[in-house]
DNA sequence: CAAAAAATGAACAAAAGTGTTAACTTATGA
DNA sequence: TCATAAGTTAACACTTTTGTTCATTTTTTG
């Protein structure tokens, strides 16, 4: 029964994200499941945070791997694509911005799941497909913020999400001067 | 001795910000106070969070009520104005995106300290100064969401704030891609 | 249908956190 | 310097949460 532990983790996603110091016995209510059987799933709290951490990097990173390593092709493409896959990680992904009590090592997996997109963005750069003076570093950055806006958004119901994902390339690319650089692709 | 709860507040926002369930000791030690005196100061450990929620968004709303709110100006050095005041107000004010417990109006709170900005957007679309094919809405998320990474990467000492001021005016303005649509002021 | 597996509810101990109180010490200022 | 205010330590009761155990019920499956 696995099916089960999924329901767990989707609950503890949903009401993590929402707060970060709910008890088990929130989660427990909020999956339609017992307090005990969470314990007997995860034998500790601290465990369960730690599998609902991995499995969110992992969705993360999967999606992220995506992006070409070798020849950038058309950047404006390859965003759409990952930020199409990214938005809907949203319920069982937001709370790694929030929840606490997560192993420490939560930042070096973070970096880790990104980083074929630092690389791809270095690349990029280097091609003369994205700005030069600006570090790369940045680039990344203003991307993984402009995603968790859009993932407010979406789980606010202000936006769809293929809206959404639109909305944070376009936005990401050429900004919010009228008259873009270029017509992004579709 | 209003000064002793400045120091309160300090530590309280700098240790919430990276644990939002820290607890009473944790805040009292960071301030190099003991924990009886956060009593003495804040009778409830929600009444602490509220006078710190309520500090944050007056700082937030102090800076946001600088933007012209009749004729829009040069939008660049508007972005910058405020942006270059948002920065600094990290340590107090990065709490906000992750700590629980709080009265439940601080959304409406945060909605209400953004709303010169999301007014002064408006009118600049309406005058052509920024796209017209984004909803106003979107614009101000996604200048909050950048607001946000370059918060982080303030804290984490990867930017300075002079620079992380000019990066997120220039990001959220122009985007990522090369050859900006026009210069930034300075 | 019957056996096995899994989930539940209830009760309990242990830990951690909040809030209170009181006696003691330090700082402040008239 | 003396009186007052403020801060500290320590102890305590109370509440909440975690984690465990076990008897009972439900679900699955052969």
């Amino acid at each position: 029964m696995v099916i089960k532990n999924e329901r767990i983790l989707d609950a503890a996603a949903m009401v993590l994200s929402k707060r970060p110091d709910a008890t088990l016995q929130t989660i427990a209510t909020a999956a339609g499941v017992s307090r005990t059987t969470i314990f007997n799933r995860f034998p500790t709290r601290d465990e369960l945070l730690d599998a609902l951490a991995a499995d969110a990097l992992q969705r993360i990173g999967s999606i992220m791997a995506l992006v070409p390593q070798e020849e950038p092709g058309d950047v404006a493409t390859v965003m759409v694509e990952i930020t199409r896959g990214l938005i809907p990680l949203e319920p069982r992904t937001a709370f790694l911005r929030v929840a606490p009590g997560h192993r420490s090592d939560v930042d070096s997996l973070w970096e880790q799941a990104v980083t074929p997109l630092a690389i791809y963005i270095g690349t990029a750069q280097a091609y003369g497909l994205l700005r030069g003076n600006q570090p790369a570093r940045w680039l990344v950055a203003s991307y993984i913020g402009l995603l968790f806006a859009a993932w407010d958004e979406v789980s606010n119901g202000e936006l769809g999400a293929a809206q959404a994902a639109r909305l944070v390339v376009e936005s990401w690319l050429t900004g919010a001067s009228p008259t873009p650089v270029k017509k992004l692709v579709e």
